[in-house]
DNA sequence: CATGAATGAGGCTTCATTCAT
DNA sequence: GATGAATGAAGCCTCATTCAT
């Protein structure tokens, strides 16, 4: 495709911008593959750099280590698909349609899209899916969080619960509602392959028809539910 | 208390059962404090053995590897709650306050609890929130999956869904709802503490009554709601 | 078979004598078992003890160490060729029929023989073949000389050496040529086994005709040759 | 000595190749001197490592397991003996004669030899004779064999047959021969210092001139015998 | 800038052994 | 005498990182 989109990231991920040479783009291609087939735990420098046929040395030029290099990868990802839900949702009027775009947008990203050369997208969206809730459930949060690092995921869900406050001015939890989009998403693709008695869809090898439906439907119902008198519990 | 409960868990996850000797118990109090302190990743069993006064070797005995031991913790964890919702539920027939309960006692599951001498309930809480979903985020879920590793959390989910489908008995989704529930408390808790952007709730110290809220709000909502007429998303 | 014969072994090999209790005994017919099927290398007390449902501790009690126990294995077997030797050329007058029978026995030695309930001689056999020679290819050889403990090997080389003695009186390498046939037998099945093109026999399973053949030509050969004039081989 | 020799060796023997850097050839030079000083068995990449004052993760790079590394040091010897051979038989017509000579530079290839300034080829010798076997007597050796790590101690001992056969063109254990040569060179060096009941010959400091006259007695009259009818053992 | 080489530190695991019952 | 439990030491190996070219 003739336009590329170049995503932009915080300085402070990398040593190196990895987008701006060949070898950079060759360790977010390869990364992306090898955290795919062996799991970030069994990631290394040392296997990607075989992989990729460069040396760790090299990689080090670009990340300061393992953990930054998938939070590059997560944050890139999280980009991304910001930018798949505004393209999709441009010149939209009605709310409900826009969260509805952005719904599917969100389950189906790995495909429909523009693609950079550099990143395979499918694979990335089931890195982001199996891997990437450990970007940020880290002793590091908070000083990462400092640090812009998380800037991105918080857009992406602000840019959603802006639409959901559109459709429901007086949705109490609109942050957690996007965020829990996002996250449930994640879980119940994983759920449905791996531990499928945790989750009530099925998918087929990239077909995640049924989780859009069961989250369409947990976004809507919560919306336009009248909401129950609030329960106190008392113990 | 007088009342002592015994856990009893998948005995492959262990080599020797740990509750059985004090140093086994010890292994277990000490790793549940040096986790929440250190986090999983920077955990090792030399650390731990240096902190409990013992040996990498002793520690060998118990369990094969730092991630089985975390696997443990976290199965002895489901089983405690899935007791306790047992417990708080026992004679009550309305579902909706049944539900209501299971809701509260998911999220307050650190205090009011019969309690073991080995094991801080309230700190295996936060290690279990901050850490928990990195027991199946694995490469080797499947495998252990066999194995039945993840039976009690399953048993979990399935109590707490028996429930939603007796308040609700059409409701499509009562897997989903269940551990979307569970995964719910341990992110929005996460979240309000460390990337309060992705939530709408606040917790104050192991003051998480706005989560349960929300939790309540959530699941009474989208079971009382009139579904929508399913939307088919056309590409 | 009613008659059972008892093999007496230098005391200093083991701690307490494995022949003389039942867990004795298992450990010396397991230790056969699992160094044949693992190597000496990987075999260890802890292996062992799995191995026949019993502990570490408890094969301590009975040998120092695992070279111990293999130097107490080779030597029950040089013990009990010499055995076989024995009763096999009893009575026989016949120095060439003696030695044809000696070379005869030692090929087959895995065969025809009497049999002890708690030793299986045919895999004895074939860990003598292949890591008989370890018992002595180490540094402690003189100290363990000293202690006796190659006293049945070299006795089985003393007996064998006498028969080629009386075969050839001027023969000037007969203790050589006895324990070369021995080692020659190790190997020659080993290579015929595992590196072909370093022999010229080959052998089916538990069928060493062409080593004994091979063994008996060159004995044969080499005691009834001329010998040539000595050749002084100047630099 | 002006000229020098490169030995060849398989490439899978080594990670990186120890010829080619300083700091391999130390690994190569010390090897030797450390295996001979403590034997095979207690020789670890640590205590290398010590030894000549580098790190384990240093020698690591180089060879997987110490395993390799003695296949690496025994297949250089091989090698190097073959080229002593080939260099000392150069332009000879009579076979004798140059049978003979083999077997005067198998027992004394540690002296008169080109040198290489890293490898001490009169230790070497020596940690041949006293693990050489232990190269090959292991569970690895089918797999090993099949990447071609014993080419050179076949070549070797092809080398030799071949010499045989035309000393001999009937003489039907050309390769049996030419390996028990070089086997028994190792067995009866060691046994004269170490076991000298288990042979006739006796050795001074690196004086093995009887081992080198047996094996001229043994190769010669075997040759030269005028076979006896073959024995049929009938049992 | 990229890479090949080197290394300090530490992780994971087993070994060999002892202790207490 | 046999065993279950515990452990100090060491082995093996990889990681993350730096240095020199």
């Amino acid at each position: 495709m003739a336009i590329s989109i170049k995503i932009t990231l915080n300085e402070k991920l990398y040593l190196r911008d990895p987008q701006g040479s060949d070898l950079g783009q060759r360790i977010i291609k390869h990364s992306i593959l090898l955290i795919e087939e062996i799991g970030f735990e069994a990631f290394t420098f040392k296997k990607l750099s075989v992989a990729m046929k460069s040396t760790e040395a090299s990689v080090y030029r670009y990340f300061e280590n393992k953990h930054l290099l998938l939070l590059y990868l997560v944050t890139w990802y999280w980009q991304w698909v910001q930018y798949l839900i505004e393209v999709a949702t441009m010149n939209m009027q009605d709310p409900k349609e826009k969260l509805r775009t952005i719904i599917h947008t969100l389950v189906h990203a790995s495909k429909d899209n523009p693609s950079i050369e550099y990143v395979n997208e499918s694979v990335l969206h089931r890195v982001v899916i199996a891997e990437g809730s450990k970007a940020y459930h880290t002793k590091s949060v908070d000083a990462e969080n400092k640090e812009g690092f998380f800037l991105s995921y918080k857009q992406l869900i602000q840019l959603i619960s802006e639409t959901i406050v559109e459709c429901q001015p007086s949705f109490p939890y609109p942050h957690a509602l996007a965020s829990n989009l996002f996250e449930m998403r994640n879980n119940h693709i994983f759920f449905a392959q791996h531990l499928p008695r945790l989750t009530d869809v099925s998918v087929k090898t990239d077909d995640f028809e049924e989780v859009e439906q069961m989250l369409q439907y947990f976004a809507f119902n919560i919306l336009t539910s009248q909401p129950e008198q609030q329960i106190s519990h008392d113990k």
